[in-house]
DNA sequence: CGTTAATTTGAGACCATTCAATTTCGGTGG
DNA sequence: CCACCGAAATTGAATGGTCTCAAATTAACG
């Protein structure tokens, strides 16, 4: 299959709302993340990619991008353009499947989001992002002695829980202090998987991984 | 295609998360919605879907439903077996297609509800509900004279916008009092839809009507 | 009509925000 | 290697939007 690999700096867009579509990204090295502004400026992430996932299937047959997609520390990612996968996807049928649930997954992912940022205080929000987050960094293989790289700052993951930087910042605290979780750098170490589980009221259905 | 037409009565589960799926369905009258339930009661609504709309394509190939669907005042669907969707869709390319744009456009109004719930204010988040209700109403022809059909009471609305029923209550009188909407019974009238829009500062761009 | 569900109102408490200042950290050049 | 710099993280104090709880009013329904 045809595609091109492209290098990403830090904080680039790879995909900005409005903008005709014209291909798919894999991610191959770094993250990245799907996000909207607001018109003062506030942003809301909507989801967090991690290397071997796709983060704009839906430009497969979207015409115009509804959210931008920016990534973190620099990245590298796989661009396929559309019809290539298209008619890939036509020609063998187990590619469209596993394309189609990928997509369906993706969007179980933002339903658990809306759950996540509408009903859940912040100390369950940020808790169960990072329960996320683990469970599908040790599905690749990014985990190791409960430890897994965490590139967002503070403010970002203020973004994604729709918190403000400041009280994302106290409840990172209180997290630690009741042992859950280290963080230092951008380093996350999972120090009570259990305790943060309840916290986050995680349940890991929605990731569909037995699929 | 095979098809079973079922009926629902009031606040009846369509499909119960955790539940094996075995087949997908179109809503022919009535609203539903989609939802999942926390420990502690509380409920977060995550779409609302009107006739014309399947409400779980994602059981043609998930197996186990990750979130509800409930009905809200009755509601008849056009329930389709899983092989039977699976296999039209193979055979015909067009409604293959068709199916995946449902389901990406379905991610998309997820995503727009993160925004909602993350970053919006009370009045913004209800106004940018309505708006988005408005629309995809008009487009089945459900909307005479700006005025429609609103079967959600405001503890539903609260569960949908992650706010509580009095303060929803509140807010739709803050709505009312500026002449955005009038809001009687179960029948809602957009007033003034440019400053409704302007306060939920909603975009359409997301429902990709378009494509 | 009677009964229950839904809406509305009030008052007080709290979680999260805002704004501003300070400290720490990571990277860069001298 | 250290001084410097900007970005990120941290702290404090005051404000405010939303919640909670409880009661009253209105609407829906058999």
């Amino acid at each position: 299959m045809p595609f091109t690999r492209k290098r990403f700096g830090k904080d680039a867009y790879m995909v900005r709302e409005g903008e005709r579509t014209t291909d798919c990204s894999v991610i191959l090295r770094g993250f990245a993340f799907r996000q909207k502004m607001l018109r003062d400026g506030s942003r809301q992430i909507i989801s967090i990619h991690i290397p071997t996932e796709f983060v704009d299937l839906q430009n497969g047959l979207l015409l115009v991008a509804d959210h931008n997609v920016q990534c973190i520390n620099g990245a590298e990612a796989a661009t396929i353009p559309r019809e290539a996968l298209l008619s890939l996807a036509i020609e063998r049928p187990e590619v469209l499947r596993a394309i189609w649930i990928d997509t369906l997954i993706d969007a179980s992912v933002f339903r658990e989001w809306v759950v996540n940022v509408g009903r859940r205080d912040s100390r369950a929000r940020i808790a169960h992002l990072l329960c996320e987050l683990a469970l599908r960094l040790r599905s690749i293989g990014l985990v190791h002695d409960d430890r897994f790289d965490f590139p967002l700052t503070q403010e970002q993951l203020a973004d994604a829980t729709g918190l403000t930087a400041v009280h994302t910042n106290r409840t990172l605290q209180s997290l630690r202090k009741d042992g859950l979780i280290q963080l230092t750098g951008r380093s996350l170490t999972v120090l009570d998987w259990d305790r943060l589980c309840e916290v986050a009221e995680f349940d890991e259905l929605y990731l569909h991984h037995s699929v």
